[in-house]
RNA sequence: GGGCCCCUAGCUCAGUCGGUAGAGCAACGGACUUUUAAUCCGUGGGUCGUCGGUUCGAGCCCGACGGGGCCCA
């Protein structure tokens, strides 16, 4: 019977719960039962009872459930903490005279901190004033094997991701994120939805990548026999969408890229995008301020929001623009323009004792003196705007200044949080642009854009005039919080334990 | 890719000059009918990330590897 095998080269405290369950068991108690009783939940009986004055019994009976996360035991009469999964807490109190002494002992004896229990009694307050349960019985729900982390001393990074089940158990901003989330998400689709936005989702597998530069995840299929990407990007399906008719669009789903992970770059990514028919960029800039200031309202009632560490971020009212290359010619103290050439950048950059990669056009040095000198200046939400059209292959060109692009970066903290295009609608400058990357990435690029011949053809059938942008869900959280990515994500890929 | 730091009990961490392992919480035994990280008395718990080297002797010094973090590019 595997029950009565207790591996003697476990820790001390594992091999006692052990024996603890086995215990249970072997007196035909449950450790694991199907069901406990329970007729209501910490929070409710929080709410109901507001406000009780102190030593009250209410005469109402309950049977509440919980792990337990504080245990005093002394001798005729215990105490408990109970918490629930979004933090409740209540106190659970164990006296001699109501539950006996057989019951009182295997309380003290059976259970140890971070069980999940259900207790039966009456709704009471304490001497000191505590809301309670009394018991008049009580059933373990589930026997934890394995004892919680101290409550009073943070856990380590390491630990908090790799067991994030224990760091919502004991850290009550954890618990936060984890419900940020999904508030972000519903504020998200409600913003979309009230604008006749409507969600579609799109090949994450896909035969050809496309839609942003980056390194794919590669893949096999065995029915198909072929080698499959996972996505970088949703973009080319979506102007699929709107060539269809799906004139507004949007989809929240994961994207893969197979880079460096920082505390600001996840391989694998939550990304909004969205077309607008009949918008360009500065429709879509007003789209993309509206779902960030929803979103801010719907987590904080505010558009001011407080980070972890108490900072405040304004998100109110418009935002300022800039030309990026102002920006550029400011932080460098002379005029930089799209017509400034490589050779002059390069001595730019070279006085900023930059690094340069002899593969880097004109418009890409610009941009990597723009994140040199300027870029983590930029606190306040600011979009940046008019970017070279050389790095930007899917962008219509600016209809007034020459060699630019009608883009624009939405900067907040200083880290790049949404980007927004006029989108390029004429199908035989896209197939040009995309023969350009093509031919980089012969040359070895390995960002470069494919030549995904059904979306041109696609194009070719008439893309309505747009505007569309792109948002890391991760970075708006990120944006909402102050919060690293790591701590945004629930369960970040982390490297295998040694066993 | 380069540099720096960390890995010790279930958790969070100390560990001096190289001399054989410590604390708090947690656990175990006992006392306690109003506790709030309960308190008091007592006890146990360690492959010091892994492998190798130096040494009479290594948690500590050296090297490689694994895992994690920070900074730079």
């Amino acid at each position: 019977m595997s029950e009565e095998i207790i591996e003697d080269d476990l820790p001390e405290q594992l091999r006692i719960r052990r024996e603890k369950r086995s215990a249970i068991l072997a007196r035909g108690d449950e450790a694991y039962p199907v069901a406990v009783a329970r007729t209501a939940s910490l929070k409710e009986i929080r709410a109901r009872h507001l406000g009780l004055a102190i030593d009250v019994a209410t005469g109402i009976q309950e049977s509440l459930s919980g792990r337990v996360i504080f245990k005093r035991d002394t001798g005729k009469l215990c105490f408990a903490t109970l918490r629930e999964g979004d933090g409740t807490e209540l106190q659970a109190m164990f006296s001699l005279d109501k539950v006996g002494p057989d019951l009182l002992n295997q309380w003290k004896s059976d259970i140890d901190i971070g069980d999940l229990v259900s207790v039966t009694g009456e709704i009471i307050t304490s001497k000191r004033g505590e809301l309670s349960i009394l018991a008049d019985s009580y059933q373990l729900a589930a026997k934890s094997l394995r004892p919680l982390p101290v409550e009073h001393k943070p856990l380590s990074e390491e630990t908090r991701v790799r067991m994030r089940y224990v760091d919502l158990i004991v850290r009550p901003e954890a618990r936060f994120n984890a419900r940020l989330r999904p508030q972000v998400m519903q504020s998200l689709r409600q913003s979309f939805s009230s604008r006749e936005f409507i969600e579609v989702e799109t090949p994450m597998l896909q035969v050809m990548h496309g839609g942003a530069t980056a390194r794919p995840f590669k893949t096999h299929s065995n029915a198909y026999d072929m080698e499959l990407f996972l996505r970088i990007a949703p973009e080319l399906f979506l102007k699929r969408c709107v060539v269809g008719g799906l004139e507004r669009v949007f989809e929240i789903n994961r994207n893969f890229r197979n880079e460096g992970a920082d505390s600001s770059h996840s391989p694998e990514f939550a990304m909004i995008e969205a077309y607008q028919a009949y918008g360009d960029w500065d429709s879509i800039a007003l789209l993309t301020r509206n779902l960030i200031q929803e979103a801010a309202f719907a987590v904080y009632g505010s558009h001011v929001v407080t980070h972890h560490d108490g900072r405040e971020l304004d998100l109110g009212g418009t935002w300022r623009e800039a030309n990026l290359f102002d920006l550029i010619s400011e932080g460098v103290g002379e005029v930089v323009s799209a017509q400034t050439s490589l050779d002059e950048l390069k001595r730019i950059a070279l006085k900023l004792e930059m690094k340069i990669d002899p593969k880097w056009v004109a418009g890409k040095l610009a941009e990597e003196i723009f994140e040199q000198v300027t870029e983590g200046q930029l606190k306040d939400p600011i979009f940046v705007r008019g970017y070279p059209v050389d790095t930007s292959p899917l962008v219509r060109a600016h209809r007034l200044t020459p060699g630019l692009v009608e883009k624009w970066d939405l900067y907040i903290e200083g880290f790049e949080l949404a980007t927004g295009y006029s989108e390029l609608i004429d199908p035989v400058i896209q197939r040009d642009r995309l023969v350009e990357q093509a031919a980089l990435g012969a040359k070895g690029d390995v960002e470069a854009m494919n030549l995904d011949e059904d979306f041109l053809r696609a194009m070719e059938f008439g893309v309505p005039p747009m505007g569309g942008m792109g948002m890391g869900v991760d970075r708006l959280l990120m944006a909402l919080t102050g919060l690293g990515i790591r701590e945004t994500i629930l369960f970040p890929l982390v490297k295998p334990e040694e066993q």
